[in-house]
RNA sequence: GCGCCCAUAGCUCAAUUGGAUAGAGCAAUAGCCUUCUAAGCUAUAGGUUAGUGGUUCGAGUCCACUUGGGCGUACCA
């Protein structure tokens, strides 16, 4: 529709110059009396030009050469607003059209072609995941989805670290706890991983190697064992909600490939770099960041700045045409000078793009937990869908704007209550495949032939929701913002519920039972391929 | 101190490049199951969009300041 109207304007701005280089937009108005589509070019122009926009707006719809068949009536409104006001046989054509899609209702092949790659999770194998966790990993994984349907082909990746301090310190952890099942005394420093599992992990070297690794360095087998185990289970955690990675980049393959070096060099060579203090220091006030910082310290071990460049490098060059970086807000500090860096090296950043997602304050029974990985101070992304069920917890994270700071109150969660509105999305669709059971026992076929029958307020409403579902979607991909298809969800799931209410199918008349099949059927398939962009089960009972 | 993010109904959150009467769910109150699943529907109530000023036809949205919170601000990642 919006490409119909986008077609009249563009044949009205032949006589009128002043649309020509206007980008219109075409909106949905808050209020069913304002239409079905709302323009705002003559408020917009008025401003321009220094003229009444009611006047402009009465020129502007005077030149437009509307077909009645596709739009009965177009007025303006309020401030100047044109809206107009679609006919039924236009709207119902969308059922049509959903019924032929099915499945893949509701893609585009806008990128087609292209390659995407987003980074999501990224932790380093120290610990499980917490719930903290959880949103990065949902969300991450829905935006991976969406992009998806826009036509991407996308490649989910995550990159860890198995080197360095952090995984040290893990190493000489399980080493402690080991020395402690051999019944030595040991002293477990506060600053070492405290959690349980840290002891599990002892227990089973102890199983497999008796008490032969006495002497074994913190960074041989005890490191390597941990880091095992402790990724098959978060691999293990995320598949529990649906999440699986084609790509897992170790931090370490970069110094093996020499990258790291070359880096070094390419960064000497440019003039970017100066040693100072022993140290290297990359000018990132040079490339308008706030100050110059370490990128080797004077031990000369790298600070994480290298390594990150490094690695986004590898990512321009696997020629992706989008790469996605999801981090937590922990991060807001970092990527900039990431993405100066990989600027100055003649990267085209603008493939890039940055999400930064708030933290999740976990409340329970009215506190606020603070978690820890090293206290072993958390709950873990496991416990909460093993008590709150994995549609549940994917649903949470993913009906929130990214950028908003969210409270998750485990009580609630663990209640599986009403709360949570995936229950309402589902139960919307097990309501739909109910009605399809019941009626294959009757002579009743969804038919698109009589559609002109749906005519009641609510089904007319329920099909100029399906008509906006595409379009979400690709606006949605568009902005990363994925809360959006769940706020779509619920008002088309709303108005569902209602048309459940007021307009039978069985027991109606055969055509407009048929017809009211024909729209059922419609929504199902909408609901079914938006909980699937989300990562969400649309179940057949409930 | 400085940087990024945030503040909307009792609670959790929406609000389409700045647009029309700020909307949902939960909680509350009052109704609706002999008829396709009541995890549903209907109705009522709930707001000085943290505060003050500014920009303009028009501000929850943009700007300035104030207040309150989150995360950063390392030769940690």
């Amino acid at each position: 529709m919006k490409r119909y109207l986008h077609s009249l304007f563009e044949k009205a701005s032949s006589r009128l110059e002043y649309l020509k280089d206007l980008t219109l937009h075409f909106e949905i108005p808050p209020n069913a009396d304002f239409g079905d589509l709302s323009c705002n070019a003559a408020l917009l122009l008025s401003k321009k030009l220094k003229r009444n926009p009611r006047a402009l707006a009465e020129e502007i719809l005077s030149n437009l050469e509307i077909d009645k068949s596709i739009i009965f009536k177009a007025e303006i409104a309020g401030p100047g607003f044109i809206n107009f006001f679609y006919t039924p046989a236009y709207a119902n054509g969308i059922i049509k059209k959903i019924l032929l899609g099915g499945d893949s209702f509701g893609r585009t092949n806008k990128f087609e072609g292209k390659r995407a790659n987003v980074e999501f999770v990224s932790a380093n194998p120290t610990g499980p995941l917490t719930v903290g966790h959880g949103r990065n990993a949902v969300c991450g994984d829905t935006i991976a989805n969406l992009l998806e349907w826009v036509g991407y082909k996308v490649d989910r990746e995550y990159y860890f670290n198995n080197a360095g301090r952090q995984m040290r310190v893990l190493g000489d952890s399980v080493r402690l706890r080991y020395l402690e099942l051999l019944g030595d005394e040991i002293q477990f420093p506060d600053d070492y991983y405290q959690g349980e599992y840290i002891k599990e992990i002892a227990e089973d070297l102890k199983r497999e190697y008796g008490d032969s690794l006495r002497d074994e360095p913190a960074e041989g087998k005890f490191k390597n064992k941990a880091e095992q185990e402790i990724f098959a289970d978060i691999e293990k955690t995320l598949s529990s909600i649906g999440i699986k990675f084609a790509l897992f980049y170790n931090e370490n393959t970069l110094y093996q490939d020499k990258k790291i070096e070359n880096l070094l060099t390419r960064l000497k060579e440019k003039n970017l770099s100066y040693e100072k203090d022993g140290a290297v220091w990359l000018k990132f006030s040079e490339l308008g960041n706030e100050q110059d910082k370490v990128i080797v310290k004077s031990t000369g071990e790298p600070t994480y700045r290298l390594p990150d460049i490094a690695y986004h490098i590898t990512k321009f060059e696997r020629n992706y045409d989008l790469i996605i970086d999801l981090f937590g807000s922990d991060h807001n500090a970092t990527y900039p000078d990431v993405v100066a860096g990989l600027q100055a090296l003649g990267y085209d950043t603008t493939k890039m793009k940055v999400l930064i997602h708030q933290f999740v304050t976990i409340v329970e029974n009215g506190e606020i937990v603070k978690m820890s990985t090293r206290k072993a101070n958390y709950i873990t992304l496991d416990e909460l869908v093993n008590e709150a069920k994995a549609d549940v917890v994917r649903y949470f994270f993913n009906m929130r704007n990214i950028s908003s700071h969210m409270n998750f109150d485990l009580a609630l969660a663990k209640k599986q209550s009403d709360e949570n509105p995936v229950f309402y999305l589902q139960y919307a669709h097990a309501r739909i495949c109910s009605i399809l059971k019941m009626v294959s026992e009757q002579k009743l076929i969804a038919s698109t032939d009589n559609l002109h029958l749906l005519n009641t307020e609510v089904e007319l409403q329920l099909v100029k929701k399906l008509h906006q579902f595409s379009e979400e979607i690709l606006k949605s991909a568009l902005q990363y913002e994925i809360h959006h298809i769940c706020v779509y969800l619920e008002e088309l799931a709303s108005i569902f519920h209602k048309f459940y209410t007021f307009c039978r199918i069985l027991g109606a008349e055969k055509d407009l039972a048929e017809a009211r099949l024909a729209l059922a059927g419609a929504v199902k398939i909408v609901i079914k391929n938006g909980l699937n962009v989300l990562g969400v089960n649309a179940p057949e009972t409930m």
